[in-house]
DNA sequence: ATGAAAGCGCTAACAA
DNA sequence: TTGTTAGCGCTTTCAT
């Protein structure tokens, strides 16, 4: 294997000094034209590729940026992490992602391996860490973005929407359209915490209202469209009468809309069906289903933009919430 | 800023040499059970969390794997990250991403700055890399996996399936289930090179068979549920008389299924609609579609466990191919 | 089993 | 504008 090249080698076929090739391969401050030239040529005739890791440790910060998400299966993190990619793409950051299966010791684990990595700035979902991941993630001054859910205080900066309030205000526009008789279909509440923050503020809301939620059918294990068919197909045969559905997400809602579509149940004439996240595939179903937009791309990209916001301030400035307000889609 | 506590401080703290408590931290390999518990018990109280960066250098090795994917919209890819990461996951590397929007200058500077990470392996999608890519890829003995596609050498590891193979087996399955007036429905094919390979083969052993294309509709921009949608309703305008469409990928077959819907038209006894993929989206359709059920989960699982495996050898060991071979599913 | 010295490849800080 | 000197925090020798 042939010996890795370094600015050194650089620096001796450009005949110069290192440092003058490290400044001339940055940016080219305080570097005459001619040496510029000199260096880039060398650099380009002998294959230099640079080495991140020692300039990483030489400035006692790396330019790569932790991003922890719950699932990657879920589509919804894949955007926000898009969103994140696209807001770096060009600033010379480098994402680096960790999933965490929203299990919240394996969430420690992550957020130290990449705190050990001295990230520039660190992204991760919720506000609901652990005690002592928290302590990590505050110790440290670095940025941090807490993304999705914004019903509480963040470490440093939150990125996202009121999962509570997105919940009540499509209780009282479904009840606003006139349903009265009202269910609810979930997966994964145990896990996902923003689901289940949601399905208790939406019931609460109703019962406020005075149309208490009529039934509701919940199961374990990750949602799913076909979880949400055979959900539907269970809460509709204990309450036949039911007028609207609120699912814990789309994909259960998309569920619900083939089992209706499949057992000649009129959606949404009969039977109103409420998903949440409003994800494109919606747009393009045969009937329409009613939604809360969320601004995954957005939150992506204020999370990302908020980070390199933050590294030219040497100090937090106490905790920020950057509310990001979803939108309701009636059918 | 309280400084950085460094391995020193752990040391000190444990009243031992630095060596003995960087050898106590990671495999407590020659270190004596004593030491052993004084330097975790005093990293634990001043709260060390250790340093990638300067390990990574002082080994010439980080734990880095770079993970190169066209996009993150496509749940496909999202699938295949979260295998690499599944397979990962509990062996201490850490996952790097880029996305390339399908763009190979973009991939090309994403390879590069991966590289400056020194990381333990890269993992790239495709064999159509630019040549300087290759050539970055090449010029390091680090292990190199091509993902998702076979047909070509690979720079050292490859790990999919042949498209070309894929796109043969459906037309002759198709045609082989009595379908005898077909016809194309794509997206992004200047891009997506993949899907353009399967095409030009599914026209090709369509020809061959004597059933040759009946008509196609193309579009640019990316292939989404809504697209195939419209698409369907333009073909199938112009060739009412179809009996099978096959599209790009799943989410345009999907757009299709809808179009069908809202049009009275009977899938799969009028026509047949086949995707690719086989996402689990389909399996919940209101009507079956036929796909190919690619290995994606799998995909990434192999993949990274090529890398770690060539981690123990020195070398690589001339280019090879690691088949998954995908899954025909007729209505 | 433990420690001391040397250095990984780069850049900040200073000097010329 | 350029070069020199010291590290950054760790691990790899090589002693002990």
């Amino acid at each position: 294997m042939p010996r890795k090249v370094t600015l050194a080698d650089v620096a001796a076929a450009a005949g110069v000094s290192k440092m003058t090739a490290s400044r001339a391969m940055r940016g080219a401050k305080d570097v005459s034209q001619k040496n510029l030239d000199k260096v880039r040529k060398a650099a380009q005739d002998i294959g230099y590729v640079g080495n991140h890791v020692a300039a990483s440790l030489s400035n006692n910060r790396s330019d790569l940026i932790g991003v922890v998400v719950p699932s990657l299966s879920n589509i919804v993190f894949s955007e926000v992490m898009s969103g994140i990619e696209r807001a770096i793409d060009g600033t010379g950051f480098q994402p680096v992602f960790g999933v965490t299966d929203y299990d919240t010791e394996k969430e420690y684990d992550i957020v130290r391996r990449m705190l050990s990595w001295r990230p520039a700035g660190l992204i991760v979902t919720g506000l609901d860490q652990s005690d002592a991941t928290l302590r990590l993630l505050q110790e440290d001054s670095l940025p941090v973005v807490q993304i999705m859910d914004t019903d509480g205080t963040p470490v440093d900066v939150s990125v996202g929407f009121s999962q509570d309030n997105a919940a009540e205000e499509m209780a009282k526009a479904l009840v606003a359209s006139g349903r009265r008789r009202i269910g609810y279909v979930g997966c994964n509440l145990d896990q996902d915490t923003r689901a289940a923050r949601r399905r208790i503020r939406f019931a609460q809301t109703l019962e406020e209202l005075g149309h208490p939620l009529i039934g509701e059918e919940i199961a374990d294990g990750m949602s799913s469209v076909a979880a949400g068919r055979w959900l539907t197909s269970a809460l509709l045969e204990r309450h036949p009468d039911l007028d609207c559905i609120y699912y814990s997400n789309d994909d259960m809602a998309a569920g619900g809309l083939f089992h209706c579509m499949g057992n000649n149940i009129k959606v949404p004439e009969k039977v109103v069906l409420a998903g949440f996240n409003g994800l494109d595939l919606l747009t393009s179903l045969p009937a329409p289903i009613a939604t809360t937009r969320t601004p995954r791309d957005q939150i992506g990209r204020r999370a990302a933009e908020a980070i390199l916001d933050r590294l030219n301030r040497t100090e937090r400035d106490g905790p920020t919430v950057i509310e990001l307000a979803p939108e309701i889609r009636l059918p």
